[in-house]
Parts: C-alpha cells; structure tokens; sequence
DNA sequence: AGCGGCTGTAGGAAATATCCTACAACCGGT
DNA sequence: ACCGGTTGTAGGATATTTCCTACAGCCGCT
C-alpha cells in the first residue's frame, strides 16, 4: 500500500491534508512529523512512497530535509508545500530535486493530483510554476540589472534569511528558527546587503514588499 | 445538533479543523465558508452555534465579519482563529466582540475546548490573551480603530519619528537630526507602536509603504 | 594538484537598540 | 485651583545587532 509521510508543524494542517487526501480517495498509510527531524527519523526506519513536507518548520524545514536526503542518495520523491506565496521559492526548490511544489493556496484537488503524480514517479509542476520555469530560462543570461531580480543571485540559505529579515525578525529569532548562531544570520545580512546593494533591513523589507514576496 | 461555521480561505486548514473536531468528539454539522462575504451570506441564510472565523482572509476578513455581524446586532459566538502570532490583534477583536481568540500554534484540544466553550456562550480565553488583557487594563485606550488611520493617533514628534524609523533609519540617526537623545526616540518608538498595535520596525515600513507616506 | 573564490558557519568586540522608569510641563475637565 | 492623563525628554541596565575576522569544504579552472 502507498506509505507517505507528512511533516508539518501544525496539526491542523496535517489532519487538513489528510482529509482532503482521504476525500479524494487517496488510499495511503500516513505518518505524521511535526518537524524535520522527525521527518528525517521517519524516513530511516521506514520506506516511504512520498513525503510531503512543509518548507517552513522550526528547526529543520523542508528544504533541509529535502537536502539532506538527497546528500545522502535518497530518491524519496519530495512535494514541498509552503503556507506562503512564495513562489520564488519554488524554482529552488524544483532544481534542489523537489518533485513538485504546492502553495496552502492550492485546491484541495490539486493536493491530491499532485501526490498521485510524485507517488508515481512523476513530477509535478504546476501551470504558474511552470510559467517562471519558463521565464527562468529566457532571463537566463539577459541584463543582470534587472532591479527586481536581485535578490536571485542569493544563495538558498541566504534567500531564507532574507525573508525572514523582511518580515521583520530579528538575527536571534532567525537563528532559532534555523538554529543557527546569530552570528551566522547576521553574516548572511551582510552578505545579502551587499549582493543587493541595500543598506538597512528597511530597504529588505520595502524590496520584498514591491515584489510582492511577503 | 450544534452548527458551526468554519470561514477560512484554505481548504487544508478547513479540512483540519474539522478533523480535529471530530477527532476530539465535537459532534455537529459544519458548514464551510471559503470567504468572509460567503461566511455572511450563510449568517443570513442559517442560524449557527458558533463560527469559526479567520482573521486573514481575502476580501472581508474575519474582523470585518465579527464587525459587520456585531453592527446589525447579531449575537452569535465568533471564535477568531488567526494563522499568525499576531497577539496585538487579540485585544482589538475581543473588544470588537470576539468570543475568543486561537492561532494556528494552537494544539488541537485547545481548538476544541474553545469551540465547546463559545458554543455554551462562554468565551474562551487563552492565558496568553488573559494576560494581554491584563496588561491593556493598565494603559486604557479608546479605539476609533479606522485602521488605516491609525497614524492619525500620533502627536507631531512621534510621526516625524515614525516617519524616519519607516525610512529605515536608527534611533541614533534620528536624535542626531533632531538633537534628542537617543533614548528618547527609543520612547517615542515604544509608543508608536504601542498607539499603532505593531509589532516591529518592520511593520511600520509596510504600513507606510501601503499608506504612501514614504 | 593547486589556487582562488564562494558558501555555510561562528567568535569577539564594539556599537546600537530596547525596556523600564522617571519627571516636569501642559491640557482639559470639575 | 486640582487631578488625571498625555507629551516631550532622558537615564540605567540589558539585550540585540552589527562589523570584522576566520576557517573548512566545495567547485571550477589551469
């Protein structure tokens, strides 16, 4: 039988998600994580057909689970699923081997689309993903002052950082989240400040606000 | 048999709550809104033991819901579940008439005493919020809450302060420009956001990024 | 195989910001 | 005139942030 392990924070969205599977007549034996690690834990002791995982959990989120899975050869198909629209996250993710990337936004039957799709091997992309694939190509190489696409030339861990610094958190709260030490957010601030060429967490915040990343 | 309302604009959360409710035995027939204007729609078509609104949503938020519904002196209980840690809007909404007040941190139980509890006609009030309430009683405030006025509130000082805070610059910044001391922009900071109910520097870029005044 | 440059991570010291508290001047109501 | 709340101002103690520096692991290029 189908084996999927759903790791997210909140257990309100995890029993939504069931739910939506069983209503759509996904037939699966689920585990729940409510963290990365767990999830990490989960996937030693069992096989599973698919994990869906939330990107953003304290501790290890879904992008370090789906790293850290794949530094160590597992092929587990990977869905991510983020509570925000950030769709920016969706190219990093794809190229960091996710098999399909979903926004809480999502229709209940796109959910269950998807993981029929990345159970079966396959992956899922969804019409707006694949729209900034697409751009993403075009733009490839064109003219690097673009002004609203600096913040692409950001490492993955750089660009969570960043997010987070928009919305106004501090380099302690961030370190928490990602438990990392301060002193590494604040080293990515200033490495982020410096390829953007701003100068104050306002200017991150008013970047993101414009480009609608928040 | 009880009747709630769920009014949230994301399935999976829906789903969840449900489930959680059922889980925990809650046993009543639900209703789900996807939206604030199809929340209303259902008041005025059925009568309900309790909705469950959500502060965020597109549109008419859960606040304009509990407001609207408060206006034309409807009664029924509103549980205001907010996807956010934002505690500052628990005052507003209780005293706007809120039954009580839930994030999605929340573990599940407490969803349900919750519901159970506003389904009596109790409130439900979380230590969190109790304490916040506490502490409000020291520092009354009369609330015009226009919301996108809120700046309004401000003596001059402070809004120039706010103004320059907005821009990203710090307190050791502004009382060089006006010559005060730096601490006494740090209390002009504290009260701005203590008149305005934000949170953070951040916070007060996006407001006056949305409200034009940069 | 070696080099230079990025990336992820963090320590120490110095700079800053924040919190709590305080107080005088002022302002409106009784 | 007196009282309570609001405003302008700031001190002390703390907590947080920032800046500069460092270093190991990679990656691509020669």
């Amino acid at each position: 039988m189908t084996h999927l392990l759903i790791a997210d924070d909140h257990a309100v969205v995890r029993k939504g998600m069931i739910q939506i599977l069983r209503d759509a007549g996904v037939d699966a034996e689920i585990t729940e994580a409510s963290d990365g690690h767990q999830a990490l834990q989960a996937v030693r002791e069992q096989r599973f057909d698919a994990l869906l995982l939330d990107i953003s959990m304290p501790g290890k989120s879904g992008i370090d689970v789906l790293k850290q899975l794949r530094a160590q050869d597992d092929h587990t198909p990977v869905l991510v699923l983020s509570m925000y629209a950030e769709e920016q996250y969706a190219l990093r993710l794809i190229r960091a081997g996710a098999a399909g990337y979903l926004t809480k936004e999502s229709a209940p039957d796109q959910l269950a689309t998807a993981v029929r799709m990345v159970v079966q091997g396959k992956r899922y992309i969804s019409p707006e993903v694949a729209e900034l694939l697409a751009d993403s190509l075009n733009q490839r190489q064109a003219d690097a002052d673009d002004d609203s696409n600096r913040h692409t030339q950001l490492t993955d861990r750089e660009f969570q950082v960043f997010l987070q610094l928009a919305r106004g958190l501090g380099p302690t709260e961030i370190g928490q989240q990602m438990n990392l030490s301060v002193k590494t957010i604040a080293s990515y601030r200033s490495r982020i400040l410096q390829k953007m060429g701003l100068r104050t967490n306002a200017e991150l915040t008013l970047y993101a606000n414009r480009n609608a990343m928040l």
